[in-house]
DNA sequence: CCAGACAGATAGTGCTACTATCCGATAGTG
DNA sequence: CACTATCGGATAGTAGCACTATCTGTCTGG
């Protein structure tokens, strides 16, 4: 609480004298949306007040926010590593493949790429159908992203869905991947040994 | 390198002699292994470890070893923080909607919850429309799992893209869904002003 | 008028993922 | 056969992050 004020994510309460401090509604709902994005999202600190301060600029052009909640879910733990040239222009192709416009220092890309890169260590090649599938999949999650907002009354709560939406979102696509998988295995292997001897 | 043989996820070498050991190419794609679960997924090194183990115990059937992976995936930096039991209701009620069999213990499930709960914390109730696009896309994307799965020949590469695929994919779908975000949003703000004063 | 609560500041803690240093043995070299 | 440079193994130390505890002074309510 008073960390996350030091840290400049949680704006101070008004005075209602010299050593009191009144929080109200907006507080509340402040810190829920910090912990969400913190606990939930998986952001650190840091990219959590980048965002917060990008909310907070109410002068700024929603795509400017937007681009702000893309970058800081790639800092979290994966400023290292930088993905191979080979793999950022493969995603930036097909990327273009699928008629989308995207620039290049769109954070998706080295992720897309990293995540190539590791599938291609244990010498998997992704085939170009495996990636529309997964292309497919985020597009029409976009769409739907997008169908959220578009129901929403002020612009003040577009503002906040479309940055919460696009941090949580990621978590919840992937715990529904996971019900999922959980299914489509079931089908797969009955009740299997796995790697008898050929 | 020396740390990780420490941790129990790298094994040690064949000794050439009694101060000298020779890694050969199963080392080196181990490491490579080890280093994209853990850059590029975003994998604690415990959880790594965990999900070697189970890689490597070869009388294990291939649904425990998948998972482990699963679960490997919840430890990282959401231990805290447990989802609330309407979200997790709804979730599991939702998945069994679609026509997935699932069982409680599924991480899924409370990560899934818990994105929810984050959504509900900035006022925004997800409708079942927005779950069942969700829901489309996670199903899309475990089908296409699979199909890369049953290319492959030995059952050891199957092991291991079952348990790379499952830690990869999130990232590899995240990446995209920026993508794909940047793309359907342009077409959303042409070019903007945020918040205008009503 | 005084006990207790509150704000603010400073210092400390726990955890994770490494990294640096030391030591002893040995393998290669002249 | 001696010497040195290197390697493996072990131990201790470091860095960053997200807090948390304590201390101090001030003010408020009974």
């Amino acid at each position: 609480m008073k960390y996350y004020q030091r840290e400049g994510l949680l704006p101070e309460g008004v005075r209602s004298a010299p050593n009191q401090v009144d929080y109200g509604d907006a507080h509340v709902h402040r810190v829920r949306l910090i912990r969400a994005l913190l606990e939930t999202g998986g952001l650190s600190v840091a990219a959590t007040k980048d965002v917060i301060a990008a909310l907070d600029a109410e002068d700024a052009p929603l795509a400017e926010t937007f681009r702000v909640a893309q970058h800081a879910m790639a800092t979290p733990r994966t400023a290292d590593s930088t993905p191979s040239d080979a793999a950022r222009q493969r995603i930036a192709t097909f990327a273009r493949s699928q008629g989308w416009e995207v620039t290049d220092d769109n954070p998706g890309i080295d992720a897309a790429a990293r995540a190539l890169d590791g599938l291609r260590a244990i010498g998997f090649e992704a085939p170009d159908s495996y990636l529309g599938a997964y292309a497919a999949a985020a597009a029409a999650v976009a769409a739907a992203d997008l169908r959220a907002l578009s129901s929403l009354a002020t612009p003040d709560q577009v503002a906040e869905l479309m940055v919460v939406g696009t941090i949580l979102g990621d978590p919840l696509f992937a715990g529904l991947r996971r019900l999922a998988q959980q299914d489509v295995t079931r089908t797969l292997f009955p009740t299997d040994a796995k790697r008898a001897p050929s």
